[in-house]
DNA sequence: AAGGTGGACAACCGCATCCAT
DNA sequence: GATGGATGCGGTTGTCCACCT
């Protein structure tokens, strides 16, 4: 037996919002409050689902929200939290004024999840790539190593490189300008170039142990972008200079605020605390209640929120 | 100028959880 | 404790618009 549908579904308007029905849910809303979802639109004339009403209103009506462009301050906040809690989309809201999690959620997968994959940083662990290949390469034999990194790193990084308008021939001894048709004959073996390039640098990393020695080569003390430089030297210089944060993009080097603590990663391994416990408690609210936080990613410690204020 | 493509954001969907009865 | 409606949440899809070819 199905749940009944919160609303009828063929007496409801979908799609975008016009201003006229903005406008009746605000005065609605303004008058009588937001009890009862299901009757706000039949009481304030709206053919739509209570549902549809509620998000309109928590995602774009509320007169506390901000509109516009995140700043860096806030990028930062999201980047830490998503590092802590992963796609607890409200438990980073939270945390910033003004902000829904619908904003939040887009802004990590339209912005910032390029931006950390731009700069070699794994968006879901947190962790350098080379990091990562580097665990992988220990449980799988090399051949194994080299589809998946193919699998895993093709795509973004071409889009990187491709964006970049990184020249690889530039950086062959042998490749003057005039002489790279010689191995370069078409766009497609450009990019067949690129990924044999992108393995290349892969495979080194992972069979060079003294790139990966520090016991923490994604700390927070710069090693993040360095280490992967170092670890794949085969990659382009102009690549393996990126700074984990918007200075890579202006050349701010380390004075940036985003590059201090921003790869949390496998610092968070210790003395774990229940974040929602953390949050809850200065709150005093959490609209998931006993939503627990159970798994690794999940999990931080002081550590990881070094200079961020739960 | 027209069509294609990708980014940004709004909105929807289905499931999980809460909570009153 | 069981039930069912209301609400919250995260993932996904749709739409608009700017830019590129």
């Amino acid at each position: 037996m199905g749940r009944i549908p919160c609303c009828e579904k063929d007496n409801v308007e979908r799609g975008q919002w016009t201003p006229e029905e903005d406008n009746k849910l605000s005065s609605y809303i303004a008058q009588h409050g937001t009890r009862n979802w299901r009757l706000i639109p039949k009481n304030a004339g709206l053919q739509r689902c209570g549902k549809s009403c509620r998000l309109r209103w928590t995602n774009y009506l509320r007169p506390d929200l901000k509109h516009g462009q995140f700043s860096d301050a806030e990028e930062q906040t999201i980047v830490k939290l998503h590092s802590v809690v992963g796609n607890q989309w409200s438990l980073i809201a939270a945390r910033l004024p003004g902000r829904t999690d619908n904003d939040v959620k887009n802004h990590w997968n339209t912005k910032l999840k390029k931006k950390l994959s731009g700069m070699g940083i794994d968006p879901v662990t947190h962790k350098p790539f080379s990091h990562l290949m580097a665990e992988i390469a220990t449980t799988l034999a090399p051949p194994q190593v080299a589809h998946l990194a193919e699998a895993a790193f093709k795509d973004e990084m071409l889009h990187l490189l491709t964006k970049k308008r990184i020249d690889f021939q530039s950086q062959e001894p042998n490749a003057a300008p005039g002489n790279t048709a010689t191995y370069i004959n078409s766009k497609q073996d450009e990019k067949d170039y690129t990924i044999e390039k992108i393995k290349l640098g892969l495979s080194r990393a992972i069979q060079e142990p003294d790139m990966l020695q520090s016991t923490k080569p994604w700390d927070s003390t710069g090693a993040t972008s360095a280490n992967f430089a170092g670890a794949s030297s085969a990659f382009p210089a102009s690549m393996s200079g990126y700074q984990y944060g918007p200075s890579s993009f202006a050349n701010e080097g380390d004075r940036s605020p985003w590059s201090q603590s921003m790869c949390t990663g496998s610092t968070c391994g210790d003395q774990q605390v229940r974040l929602h416990e953390k949050l809850e408690g200065e709150n005093g609210e959490d609209s998931e209640g006993g939503k627990e936080i159970i798994n690794g990613s999940s999990m931080f410690s002081s550590d990881c929120l070094m200079g961020f204020t739960i």
